[in-house]
RNA sequence: CGGAGUGUAGCGCAGCCUGGUAGCGCACCUGAUUUGGGAUCAGGGGGUCGCAGGUUCAAGUCCUGCCACUCCGACCA
């Protein structure tokens, strides 16, 4: 992409309702724009972010077994009459007439439709387990919005939700999304850690949040620090393996680790002083087992071995990649702007054209250009008449990992700069050996 | 929902107390000189002062009502 023909509004200045630094640098990077309470367009910079996040989450979605569907936002007020949950929700669910005078919903989350479509298909435990997952905008009237896109309103959510012929098989299912989990936040650069939750309205007996630590999460976390050190599973994690998926949930549930509300000061406090870790988290994750709690009054049963019916097994398991996007800024950014994990990067390299309209300049950036998008690497060239201060503040603000910093002198030289964002270090290297290594890359 | 606060150009702000031709910085446009860490000079464009009503010869400024947004508390990905 040529900068000269993005649009990336970028701010000098800290807008003024920001005031958590993950808000105030993707507003300052033109990655968001504010349409109300709560609610916000992702302008391109961000939605290349978004896009990442998403797609390490299908991946890893995928590879656990899950089914990627696609089920609408307007939900029946009919389904949530079933369950019971019509009256139950509150005034956190946006109500909606049509022009029938029909009571819709806009969706918070999908329980209920996703058992609707299960119980219309499914009548056999032979075709279980099922994991059916979608990513989808939710609206949730929060009591109080805040913090940008960390607590919106209208916000994106992946939510998987598992059918099981019983506990042991639910708990399987449990335990395998639980795994991807962990692989899903590593993957973002990101250190997230399993603790046992508090289940709230979704109901049901067996939940664990998925916290990060940051100085500004908005809850008080306790965990061992054993935590910092654990294993994360490899891709070739077998999840068709319950002993070993059940073995790496152990592993990662065995230290302690609560949140503010779950906290026992008794287990706290036998655990050594310097072993402790008390800190701030951002929620990123929330996974619930609940059993029969929607297939039952929503009547979705399987026959068993046994010939008899039984009501199956559910959990549902959440992110908010929306969420996700300003937990990882939080995680990772200095007085300059974001650091982006490359992983979730807008662009992974950018091309900085210290002197555009110097021919020899020019020729050379065009060159390096050329040879990114054909290695498939994702390269931002930045071909405005800008001065170079004011580029290299653009780079640095919307994080772009790694710089190739093209100048008149060094392209005398042959030789062209490359810059990390993420510890400062430069190194010069010969023009040729570059595109030597984008050409073997590709 | 309770408490606090803010609405003036795309962004950041001053002006309001004490009513009298709407201003500053950044950004934007034109030209010149510049060009390795957010240049300088000159010229220029851009405003229903959140909305509605009221007081007044005159309202950004005073009064009333409403709306939007932000922050602090109880809920959530």
């Amino acid at each position: 992409m040529r900068l000269s023909r993005y649009f990336l509004p970028i701010l000098k200045e800290n807008p003024r309702e920001a005031e958590i630094v993950s808000h105030r640098l993707m507003l300052r990077a033109g990655m968001i724009r504010q349409q109300g309470q709560g609610s916000f367009t992702m302008l391109p910079l961000g939605k290349r972010v978004l896009d990442k996040v998403c797609r390490i989450i299908r991946e890893e979605q995928d590879r656990a077994g899950a089914l990627e569907i696609l089920m609408p936002t307007i939900q029946s007020a009919e389904l949530w009459k079933e369950s019971g949950r019509y009256n139950d929700y509150g005034k956190e669910m946006l109500r909606i007439k049509d022009r029938q005078e029909r009571d819709l919903l806009y969706g918070p989350t999908n329980e209920e439709m996703v058992t609707e479509i299960f119980r219309s298909y499914v009548k056999s435990y032979k075709d279980l387990p099922l994991n059916l997952y979608h990513i989808q905008w939710k609206f949730r009237d929060e009591v109080r919005p805040r913090f940008g896109v960390m607590r919106g309103r209208e916000f994106l959510m992946k939510d998987a939700y598992s059918f099981d012929l019983d506990f042991d098989g639910a708990k399987a299912a449990y335990n395998r999304m639980f795994v991807a989990y962990l692989r899903t936040f590593t993957r973002m650069g990101l250190k997230a850690i399993p603790m046992r939750a508090d289940t709230g309205p979704i109901g049901g007996d067996l939940s664990h949040e998925f916290i990060i630590l940051a100085e500004t999460g908005e809850s008080q976390v306790f965990c061992h620090r054993d935590f910092l050190d654990l294993a994360v599973p490899g891709e070739n994690v077998d999840f068709g393996d319950d002993g070993e998926i059940a073995g790496i949930v152990k592993d990662w549930t065995t230290p302690y680790a609560a949140t503010d509300e779950m906290h026992d000061e008794a287990a706290w406090s036998g655990i050594a002083e310097g072993e402790r870790l008390s800190a701030r988290g951002i929620e990123v994750g929330h996974i619930f087992h609940f059993g029969e709690k929607y297939s039952k009054p929503m009547n979705a049963k399987v026959q068993g071995p046994d010939g008899k019916e039984h009501f199956v097994s559910m959990g549902s398991y959440g992110i908010g990649p929306t969420r996700l996007i300003a937990a990882i800024i939080e995680a990772s950014h200095d007085e300059a702007g974001i650091i982006w994990p490359e992983s979730v990067a807008p662009f992974e390299v950018v091309i900085i054209n210290m002197k555009a309209g110097d021919a020899e300049c020019d020729g050379v950036c065009e060159q390096l250009y050329a040879a990114y998008e054909a290695a498939g690497i994702d390269v931002l060239y930045d071909d405005t008449d800008q001065r170079a201060g004011g580029k290299f503040a653009t780079a640095d603000l919307i994080g772009i990992p790694n710089q190739v910093i093209v100048g008149p002198r060094g392209v005398a030289a042959g030789e062209v700069e490359l810059k990390r964002r993420a510890t400062g270090a430069r190194e010069t290297t010969k023009l040729a050996d570059l595109l030597a290594f984008i050409g073997k890359t590709a």
